[in-house]
RNA sequence: GCUCGGGUAGCUCAGUCGGUAGAGCAGAGGACUGAAAAUCCUCGUGUCGGCGGUUCGAUCCCGUCCCCGAGCA
């Protein structure tokens, strides 16, 4: 078996990538890594849709649950341990199936990033305050000062994009437009890659996503979410604004209605889908494309993988 | 039955001292290089409840009718 296969399934949520990715991994003999920015979290693998504790039994799932609800995770960080993960299926002779909704951890893994260091806890701290006292229009002229190009693209209102740019500028000294011209760094230049992507319609994924929500309620969402909220965490972590958390601890809260909350939590879930629809349309190039949500119909697309799998 | 509110975009509502109207949400499309399930950008003609009247001109004033809400009987 060639060591340096990685097979990628891309799609918008509830779109079936986890049960394609099992059935892909049972048949190359493969290990399902995940690609999901908010199934690394603990504590909430309902409200995530993490695969079931017998589904990770039956196949090796690795990064699922890493991280505590409490942490704030991010692209670079999944990528080192993805990487180290993926180099660690190879020596065992198997294959990586990563899977996952998260566009943008898929494109670093196979794009590469720009090698910027990590900006400083203090500098993170600074521009955070500035942001909270002085607003982020202030924070946004202070950036075009600096680094025009990164302003001129960017809305004064988009706070995470201005955030990082001003905070990269004062942390390095050099423009984060700067940064991105410098050639993109591959974690695995070795690495090739088979992307499968599942490109459904809207109504049905929409119909999908309801439907999926409803089960997550059936099988102790409201609950996950009530542990959830005891820790007490801060609402910006990332954990508490994955899809349905904020909007059940509203009705927790006793700031809606159960069904409220489980209709906000649905059309939120539907318009993140049709975001990553967006995402995976037009920035990913796939060799696999399936146009209807994945239900078991492996046999299709068997072949390709198979070979793509064996492949000198 | 009477009185008072209100009937304006798919929804919630602004507004027009009379010159045919605009926000939020929803919806559609798009962006995306260290929070990405995040964050942001673009897109708004609808018999302004029906019918009459006044007026050069009414969604706005007047009359009447129909609906909804509150109160009084």
């Amino acid at each position: 078996m060639p060591e340096n296969r990685v097979i990628i399934i891309a799609g918008p949520t509830a779109s079936g990538k986890s049960a394609l990715a099992i059935d892909v991994a049972k048949a190359i003999d493969g290990v399902v890594v995940n690609c999901d920015s908010m199934q690394v979290y603990k504590g909430m693998p309902i409200i995530s849709a993490c695969p079931t504790v017998k589904e990770r039994a039956e196949i090796p799932h690795v990064l699922f649950e890493i991280y505590e609800p409490s942490v704030n995770g991010n692209v670079v960080d999944w990528l080192s341990q993805a990487v180290a993960e993926i180099k660690k299926i190879w020596q065992a002779g198997k294959i990586p199936v990563v899977a996952g909704g998260t566009g943008l951890y898929i494109d670093n893994l196979i794009n590469g990033t720009t090698p910027i260091p990590e900006t400083s806890e203090k500098v993170r701290q600074v521009v955070a305050n500035l942001l909270r006292e002085k607003g982020n229009t202030f924070v946004y002229r202070q950036l075009a000062q600096v680094d025009e190009p990164s302003a001129e693209k960017l809305s004064p209102n988009d706070t995470t994009r201005v955030r990082r740019a001003y905070e990269v500028w004062l942390d390095t000294g050099i423009k984060l437009s700067d940064w991105h011209k410098k050639p993109m760094v591959k974690k695995l230049p070795e690495a090739k890659f088979f992307i499968i992507k599942i490109c459904p319609f809207a109504e049905e994924l929409d119909a999908r996503c309801y439907r999926r929500f409803d089960q997550m309620m059936e099988t102790g969402a409201l609950e996950e979410v009530q542990k959830l909220a005891a820790l007490n965490l801060s609402e910006n972590l990332p954990a508490m604004r994955a899809l349905g958390v904020p909007e059940l601890m509203r009705y927790l809260k006793g700031d809606c209605t159960l069904k409220q909350a489980v209709d906000d939590a649905k059309l939120h879930t539907r318009q993140y889908a049709k975001r990553q629809r967006t995402w995976f349309k037009n920035k990913l190039k796939a060799d696999i494309e399936l146009e209807h949500c994945y239900s078991g119909d492996f046999s299709q697309i068997s072949d390709k993988i198979l070979f793509f799998a064996q492949d000198k």
